[in-house]
DNA sequence: TTTAGCACTCCATTAGATCGAGTGCCAGAG
DNA sequence: CTCTGGCACTCGATCTAATGGAGTGCTAAA
């Protein structure tokens, strides 16, 4: 019984051979055909009783009594865990990579560059998300009274970027108030990420609210103790750090990524079923199940793969995802990849997924970034 | 012979209960049926008569021998044009409208709102276009120096939307200098239209080289004549005038209009044909082409109706586009619209098209705008 | 352990048969 | 002249049966 040594390097060259052969053309593979593609010199019926054993394991699967084999999930997953061998990529690629990346005007240009270019060059689906804030920097913050106690907050980032938001404010602030603090949130926060900003802004105010509380108790030795760590807060600055608070809390930017060439999607059988594309593409459009998905991608660095329904959304079943971290200046701040059908060239679209996303950290690398 | 006498009031009733009886069913329409369908009490024989009239008049259309027939564009254009009872909106949805775009933040919020109602409510596709910027005021423009030459300008205009944009520099200008630049186009500028605004500075550019060309002339008496004009201008305002040439040139911008529910379109049996929504969808990523389509609607104002071919592009084919120009303080700056198959309820589409329109247009008005 | 042979299964394709919806046309009624 | 009933005909849709081929599983022998 041959149970005990299934995964011998036999079977597995052949299920190697077998999924090379069921991505190239998309039919179920036959002993027949296996055995002439495979380069050991084995009889069908060899490897019939071979192809029962990993089907026994669970890696291929034969749609019904006289059909070839076609890989699982499973299958897949150990393919392309330990049985690829990854092509490098083309240099004709490479070029259009770095022309395009490098050429890009702001962070956000480069970003759709990158999807675009991902979608094109593979065929399918390209996404891109946008840095995410823990590591993006502040440069600049600025005020603008609107009417009806609303004040527009304009910030730039560390990548060239302008962010604006508008926030309700309990008063009006006249324009020299609205200068004043931004003046002072410039000078104290300037340079520290997103994050750190949020942060540190919400403990501001919590310090100076414990103050007030030992103000009101009139324990005048603590409330000089508390003050004693950092000079006293005016009103002015009060009031700036809430504005602050205001345009920093938490909000999930409308846009968390660029997706491009869905359409190229629409050409894959496996994706003609109607139902199918019409769930994958409402989850496009929801983005919040695609948004936790790539969020996962970004713990691990590095390429990152989900095959069918390894990714639990049910809208991907019959789609695999490609991803890899981009980092800027060693710090993971995003995430890219390619979408397409479970059955696509690994081989390919890994080393690809790879290099654009080096390519991409290296283009928003704040090699630039002289300060104000 | 009847053709004399063809398009009386008999065979345009009866293409209209065809067309009812079409847009409810999705099958071809028999004579058995129709005669059923409609008032007249005729015979299944006469109304097959009347049919072979309608049909050599190109009105309708028989899928093969022993099919019931189908309207043809023509005949849906005399439906839309002339035949049509509308049905008045119902109050449900009218309620949702106007909670949803009187609840908006600013402009860009009532616009993807707007689209978003416009897609649930008639489960096809909605579409808005930005408005355009001939109508859109500039409140106040502000510049940020950025590495390499870089200004980041940033501009606010009437609907409180903040625009920004990245323009390369001859030489590095100091924050003071980009500053005064900013007070002296704020002077000059704020309150006046976009187009207005670039039409402006391109003339004070024109004036501007005509003075140094004069000047170099050393005719003294024509310099003097030019300058009577207006104040002498000095070399900060050159500048600013310069950069807010480059800031407001032609950029069409990115994001022209916004799309919602294209996925609804994917229930549709006429589009289940995969080319054809292949098609479509990499039109509306496209943008350029729908864009053209919309800009035409935008010239009539009221409803405008497009029904399949007649709109000229290929991947509309099978599609109708119900749009309405939206306008602010009575002046028409964009469209909105629903796309959807060419059997769509139209009596139900065109009311509510006309009714968003108005109250999106109603949701912008410049009721808030006290200036800065 | 591998291989050849054989019976068997199941899909895909084709062809034929049948049914029903609907038309076109004609001849007769109003 | 207009309308209607009747009839032959067409064509799609659906079902059945037949056929071929690809591929399997099993068994027995090398």
């Amino acid at each position: 019984m041959s149970n005990t040594q299934v995964l011998n390097g036999r079977s597995l060259q052949l299920l190697k051979t077998l999924i090379e052969r069921y991505i190239s053309d998309g039919q179920p593979v036959g002993s027949r055909a296996l055995a002439k593609d495979s380069d050991l010199n084995l009889s069908p019926a060899t490897i019939r009783n071979v192809m029962a054993d990993l089907e026994d394991l669970g890696l291929v699967h034969s749609p019904h009594t006289s059909a070839g084999r076609v890989p699982t999930v499973s299958g897949y997953r150990l393919f392309v865990d330990s049985l690829l061998t990854v092509k490098p990529l083309e240099s004709k690629d490479l070029t259009l990579l770095h022309q395009g990346l490098s050429l890009s005007e702001d962070a956000h240009d480069a970003i759709g560059v990158a999807s675009r270019l991902l979608s094109e060059l593979t065929q399918m689906a390209g996404v891109v998300t946008l840095p995410k804030r823990e590591l993006v920097c502040l440069r600049h913050i600025e005020f603008l009274s609107l009417s009806h106690n609303r004040v527009l907050v304009i910030f730039v980032t560390n990548e060239q970027e302008v962010h604006n938001k508008i926030i309700h404010t309990s008063r009006v602030f006249s324009a020299a108030e609205l200068q004043q603090a931004a003046n002072y949130l410039n000078s104290i926060y300037s340079g520290r990420s997103l994050d750190a900003v949020r942060k540190a802004v919400l403990k501001e105010l919590q310090d100076d609210q414990e103050r007030m509380t030992n103000l009101s108790a009139t324990d005048v030795h603590l409330a000089e103790k508390a003050r004693a760590g950092k000079p006293e807060m005016n009103k002015g600055m009060l009031d700036a750090v809430k504005m602050a608070q205001l345009a920093f809390q938490q909000d999930r930017e409308k846009d968390d990524y660029v997706l491009t060439g869905e359409t190229n999607l629409m050409g894959f059988s496996e994706l003609s079923n109607m139902e199918r594309l019409k769930s994958l593409f409402e989850a496009f459009s929801q983005k919040q199940g695609v948004i936790h998905l790539l969020d996962q991608c970004m713990k691990a660095d590095g390429v990152q793969i989900f095959i069918g329904e390894e990714s639990g959304y049910r809208a991907f079943d019959h789609c695999s995802l490609v991803t890899s971290s981009y980092s800027v200046s060693d710090e993971v701040v995003g995430v890219l990849g390619v979408i397409g059908p479970t059955r696509m060239a690994y081989e390919k679209i890994i080393p690809f997924v790879d290099v654009t996303a080096k390519l991409l950290g290296a283009a928003l690398n704040p090699k630039s970034t002289t300060p104000l």
